[in-house]
DNA sequence: TGACGGCGGCTAACGGCGTTAGCTAAGCTA
DNA sequence: TAGCTTAGCTAACGCCGTTAGCCGCCGTCA
């Protein structure tokens, strides 16, 4: 530690926690460990003491998104309202949520990870009354709208809001 | 050419039309120079004999794509119609139509790009009757569900095709 | 027919990335 | 105080995209 401030001892909490500041500012695919290590003021190498590498932070940033979720979800009573909170979180946390989407892959040998996704999907499936096809609908139509809100994908110049309104007021007949 | 048998002349053509084919097998992130390259048995520099780079050729993916994807919904009537289209289109070219979900984001320095991406969505606002918020909703929807299908997202064995009959049956009231 | 020119392949090299190995210094513990 | 653990560092490797520059094949034309 020969320059600088002294810097609060660093985590692999801590580490995550930039990450997730990170992605959230520049988007899910700008995740570099160069870039990581710049903000935290240490060198790329360093990293690897408090996280096991790209991936393993990555299965982190997932895992602290699903959390974010399910929080974000879990007082919602009807679909109306967890399609806001669900628009919200993404919105709040782009970096976030694109983590999440990137989940379902590997729940498949990754039980922590499958437990969080449950716990995530599970507020959205009681609003639903437990039926798996509206559940999956629901989700379908949230995913795309706030995906393609994210990316740009409505190009003209209708008011966004309006139309978010109308797709719930679709799923809720 | 010392060695194996002689090849067909490429071109730029020849190189995106190997490059679709790989990342529809193999996904949209799969698309690497080297991976490429021998499957065209050639180096890696070679091919910027005939594209600009991996950006030009990303470019190129997503111009057809948005053809494909015009081509595939152009004779869609209704909206149920519409869907099937589009849900067929994206799970026999994965690679492709991931790679128009690229192109929002750069239609607004590239003239070429916009044009195939409204010609991509007009079908679209055709069986909404031009209504905006009903036709984001539509694709939100749509894109929603593929997205999800394809990233392994629905999980419980309950049948997706029937998800996505109720899914369009939401959409069309 | 023979010289020429362009085109499409190649190798070599560079910078940026993630990753590993191994050194060192600070700080806690016995 | 002596020693061990810890968290930083530098050096180095392989992979990737990219650029420069070389070379041989092939069609064209005097």
């Amino acid at each position: 530690m020969v320059r600088g401030v002294k810097r609060v001892a660093l985590s692999p909490d801590a580490v995550v926690d930039e990450a997730a500041r990170l992605v959230d500012e520049e988007g899910w695919e700008a995740l570099h460990l160069g870039r990581l290590a710049d903000r935290l003021g240490i060198k790329t190498p360093s990293l690897y003491k408090h996280v096991g590498g790209l991936p393993d932070l990555r299965r982190r940033l997932t895992l602290q998104g699903l959390a974010g979720f399910r929080d974000a979800l879990g007082a919602a009573e009807s679909v109306a309202e967890l399609g806001h909170a669900y628009r919200a979180f993404a919105r709040a946390h782009p970096g976030l949520y694109a983590a999440t989407a990137t989940a379902a892959a590997r729940t498949q040998d990754d039980e922590e990870l499958r437990a969080a996704a449950d716990a995530a999907v599970a507020p959205l499936l009681r609003v639903v009354g437990d039926d798996v096809h509206a559940a999956r609908a629901v989700r379908a139509a949230l995913h795309g709208f706030v995906t393609l809100e994210r990316a740009g994908g409505f190009g003209l110049p209708a008011s966004v809001d309006e139309s978010f309104d109308r797709l719930l007021r679709t799923l809720t007949p």
